[in-house]
DNA sequence: TGATGTCAAGCCGTG
DNA sequence: CACGGCTTGACATCA
């Protein structure tokens, strides 16, 4: 690595095109009592995964984000078996694959999952999720294993919620090996994320399209500086583009010059660990390697 | 096989 | 006040 070129990794979410891969394939509710069933579309799941992190290694990807379909319904109540006995075997040889090949996994928990709702059973619901996150990667033995998660709802009242968040989270420390919070494009700022991911010793994430939506008072840089010391490895960051025909924040094919170069450059040369969030997945990513 | 309506869940902002 | 959008499109059924 010259100076010119600080030291970064990319990767992509949950499918490549190229492959015809996906860790995303589920079930309707409805057939969750058919095992074989759900067996069988685990299994595709996680062949696909340890194809995508083979095809990874010989592009130089170190990064990857497994689906939360992974395990379709894993969080749910009416789940029929053991899964992480069950498939166990095959878990432990794909973070084998992500180990060896020096590949950082991550799981990213959607809309649904809010640990500062005021409602109990959304705040059940949510641990539950981020539980059956937290030991994929376990089984995984992803050490640098990262959980990206939104800070959620702020109910009118965000020094309510920031507090609800940090109560219900800070004993959880299963999860909060891999948690980290990530900036969202209308609620929660960089300065807030970062205040919360501090008081749990969590990490920060900044998204470049995100902040550019809500950033609080800080500049992209700004955020970026505030949130690196929130990281004990290396900082995780996400990057993606406008699309332009669609309304703010939707995600584009591919990533724009302009938006690499802006985000790089409030890098300030430091190494970081860039997720990039593209339509195009994996196509989007060979251009910036 | 291809088209199409549907899918566990929460929240916010918009029209 | 109902609905779209987020996210990760894929499932399930019916021509």
């Amino acid at each position: 690595m010259t100076d010119s070129h600080p030291d970064i990794r990319f990767g992509y979410p949950c499918q490549n095109e190229t492959l015809s891969a996906t860790t995303n394939r589920g079930i309707k509710l409805a057939s969750i009592e058919d095992v074989e069933r759900i067996r069988n579309k685990i299994g595709e799941n996680l062949n696909d995964l340890k194809q995508m992190l083979l095809w990874n290694r010989e592009m130089g990807i170190q990064l990857f984000r497994i689906g939360q379909h992974l395990i379709p319904f894993a969080s749910h109540p009416s789940f029929p078996y053991e899964w992480a006995a069950y498939h166990r075997e095959s878990m432990e040889q794909i973070g084998e694959i992500a180990r060896e090949t020096e590949q950082r996994l991550s799981m990213h928990p959607g809309q649904f999952i809010n640990p500062g709702s005021p409602n109990d059973e959304v705040v059940e619901r949510s641990l539950a999720e981020l539980t059956y996150s937290a030991t994929v990667l376990d089984l995984m033995n992803a050490n640098n294993g990262v959980i990206v998660l939104h800070l959620g709802g702020a109910y009118g009242d965000k020094p309510s919620a920031m507090r609800r968040f940090i109560e219900v989270m800070r004993h959880e420390s299963q999860i909060n090996r891999y948690l980290a919070l990530e900036v969202d494009e209308r609620v929660w700022t960089a300065a807030e994320v970062t205040e919360v991911a501090n008081e749990l010793g969590v990490g920060a994430i900044i998204d470049n399209l995100h902040h550019r939506l809500n950033p609080g008072d800080l500049s992209l840089e700004d955020a970026i500086r505030l949130a690196r010391p929130t990281w004990e490895t290396r900082p995780k960051l996400h990057l993606s583009s406008q699309d332009p025909s669609k309304k703010a924040g939707a995600h584009h094919a591919s990533i724009l010059p302009e938006d690499w170069f802006e985000l790089l450059g409030a890098l300030n040369g430091e190494e970081a660990d860039i997720m990039v969030e593209a339509k195009g997945k994996e196509k989007a990513v060979l251009p910036l390697l």
